[in-house]
DNA sequence: CACCTGACAAATT
DNA sequence: TAATTTGCCAGGT
């Protein structure tokens, strides 16, 4: 397997353990790996996690705006998945985070 | 081989 | 309170 690192495979296990209907944050991902502040690698693995099957779609920056649009292949291609999955949006591109807001090795339960 | 870029966030000035 | 800088990791040029 995949080559990548374990950054980058443990953000793609993290992703889908998202429960559907939720969200979550790069922080949150970020910090759950052990650096808060590597918010950003956590964007990078996701962009390479494209086409592999992740529901990317699910992680959001932190004001719940969805950042990821242009690189997933629409505008309205998150949003409408989202929407799908029962994500209340405050408004175009924006969904309500603290509603939604699920913290990774916070279980399912 | 070195520098820049990239789906962000938090801290500091 | 806002604006700026740093931290993080990997990939591409």
């Amino acid at each position: 397997m995949p080559a990548r690192s374990d950054f980058f495979d443990r953000v793609w296990k993290v992703v889908s353990e998202i429960p559907l209907g939720k969200v979550t944050t790069y922080g949150h991902i970020a910090e759950f790996l052990g650096s808060k502040s590597a918010a950003r690698t956590v964007g990078w693995a996701l962009r390479a996690a494209k086409g592999s099957g992740l529901p990317c779609h699910r992680v959001v920056n932190r004001y719940g705006g969805l950042s990821g649009q242009s690189s997933f292949g629409g505008p309205y291609v998150m949003e409408d998945i989202l929407r799908s999955e029962g994500i209340e949006f405050i408004e175009e591109g924006i969904l309500d985070i603290k509603k939604h807001l699920w913290i990774p090795g916070g279980e399912t339960k």
